[in-house]
DNA sequence: AAAAACTGTACAATCGATTGCGCAAATTCA
DNA sequence: TGAATTTGCGCAATCGATTGTACAGTTTTT
């Protein structure tokens, strides 16, 4: 006992209008008399009829849905940003697809080649560790499809894009280590490569510049940001002499790894040393003493793309797409890095 | 300079021959030649082929996407299950549509007349807190489109469903905590019509029976599965005499709540009071005591509910389609349930 | 009053892939 | 050799919505 889909010719029928006349009443078109407007509306209403989306994407050639690509869909920052995508899209009829690299080029090529093929009206991505270049991207451009950039961009890609002042985030955290008293400060560091991680390192360079301390080659620790990453950091950093006397990590992980490398060497936290991380992870307010980072904003993140996605939508002009909006990261400041004294 | 998207009619065109023969020859029709089919399938690897799914969804009425219905997308739990079911369904073809009903029913029916009318082949569903009926499923019947719950299921609902034998593990957590030597344990349990929560609550009653433990009702408080409402249990726990010896809690936030409060009221972990969680929230194994909990499976269980979708589309058979898996949870045992005497 | 402009609607093509039907050529069978 | 079957492929309809064009009837303009 199927009950197949209501479509307009069902409705035209039942008001003895053509297939045509019923489109463009439900588009509210001007060429079309008020009362057989009305009548359409709520003939639609009563059949609760819903438009046949591949028919519409099949003749508009837009599918109404946006793709999302990013490296995991499990870590607590990707995640807030797709719930924030999914909130601002969802009130204005779009639908996300999803996709996850891994951290791979590979699959976020096939990644690119299989939302292309679905017809997405856009795609919002944050590259993966390996892409460094934008190869993978031309079928967009050829396509013409939109794209655009959150958190992790490629530089070289004129394009939208909505990322946090990650220098910024990372000057505020030294900056506020600096203010501690700590001075020896090591940075468990990213992949030089990617934009995010290059610029917490130039945040903290600038912030051990301006408080006139040297930062010598060995002070920089370019490491997986994980926790075996953070525990190889704090071995390495805790090797130098003069000691370190803080860690400001690119990642939260990374400074879970240096802080448990700590406590199971006897190394006070804060006392003997500052721990910073990076992404507010939600277990670092759990943590004893618990960490300070830096949040990132992943909800409005979210909606500041779409917001620019919708906004694209709606004046076609095709240009203007190449926004760039730098979002204000927050430090937040935990047990981690206070010093008493 | 726009390239547009290569059709049948492209290929067909390039090689004299008709655009059926062309459909023909890639979905391996037996009544193509072999020649031609490998002509065909060259032509379509050169150019780059990639079949118009909004084409071909409305004409066969099968979108090739799968609707994905979760609570909320950022947590984790929800997020492993989406990124197994992504990892599965992606390599078949599928694609994911992702709805979150932030734990309400409106969102829910609204989210299921959003996927029917995208044309998903099917619908993964796991109910939101406020969902007691199954009212909103009933279109989904009429329009045939397959469901599958996964955790949280509607026991009322005929179709297919992978859970995980939450009564087992909240067994295996209070049996845990009772050969540890804890006998007055508290439940904090979570709203008692989801059938996990309910059935937690079942598995924690059955183990403190076999222990020969009668449990008065003060000893089971419903809560919200939040901090807060961790600590309140905790305040009214404490409150009674003779005080509980340790806390079995529905959810790790719970248990959360517990510890905080138990720290702050200079109840030591676990020598006072024994805590375990549930749903291994990544936090919980870098909490001071670090926490025992439950594993859930998520990322295993978006496997299989994937692996069910598959094997129902294989054989059309719409039957067979009520299959109900249980998956094994595994009890984490940690510091905040271990009692060295 | 004739011409011009506008209103409201229908017709039909279109998007790209799928598929039942039909037909000719090739092959097998009697 | 003629009939029956099989093989290989094209034609054309179809899925449901959109949209350019046409056209009759009305209203406005000159």
């Amino acid at each position: 006992m199927k009950k197949p889909h209501v479509t307009i010719h069902d409705i035209a029928k039942e008001l003895n209008v053509s297939a045509s006349t019923v489109s463009r009443a439900l588009q509210n078109h001007p060429r079309i008399s008020e009362s057989t407007r009305t009548a359409v509306q709520k003939m639609a209403e009563q059949y609760n009829y819903q438009p046949n989306v591949a028919a519409a994407s099949l003749r508009s050639g837009r599918s109404k849905t946006v793709g999302v690509i990013v490296p995991r869909i499990n870590r607590n920052f990707f995640s807030n940003v797709i719930g924030g995508l999914e909130e601002s899209l969802a009130a204005s009829g779009y639908h996300l697809m999803i996709c996850q690299t891994h951290e791979q080029y590979a699959n976020e090529a096939s990644a690119i080649q299989t939302l292309i093929n679905a017809r997405v009206d856009a795609i919002i991505l944050s590259i993966s560790m390996e892409t460094r270049n934008n190869e993978h991207l031309q079928g967009l451009m050829e396509k013409e499809i939109r794209l655009f950039f959150f958190d992790r961009a490629l530089e070289d890609v004129e394009t939208g894009s909505v990322v946090v002042d990650d220098k910024l985030g990372a000057y505020l955290s030294v900056k506020h280590l600096l203010e501690q008293g700590y001075r020896r400060i090591i940075h468990v560091a990213g992949a030089d490569h990617i934009n995010i991680y290059h610029a917490r390192k130039e945040g903290y360079l600038q912030a051990m510049n301006e408080a006139g301390i040297e930062v010598p080659d060995q002070w920089i620790l370019e490491k997986p940001l994980m926790v075996q990453g953070g525990e190889a950091a704090f071995l390495t950093g805790m090797n130098l002499s003069p000691k370190p006397e803080a860690f400001f990590c690119a990642g939260d992980y990374a400074a879970l790894g240096v802080l448990q490398a700590a406590k199971s060497n006897g190394v006070n936290v804060p006392e003997d040393l500052g721990i910073t991380g990076f992404a507010n992870e939600p277990f670092t307010a759990f943590l004893e003493p618990s960490l300070t980072t830096v949040d990132q904003k992943g909800g409005v993140m979210g909606k500041m793309v779409a917001q620019m996605f919708l906004n694209c939508e709606e004046k076609t002009t095709l240009s203007a797409t190449c926004e760039k909006i730098v979002l204000q990261p927050e430090l937040i400041i935990r047990n981690s890095s206070i010093l008493n004294r």
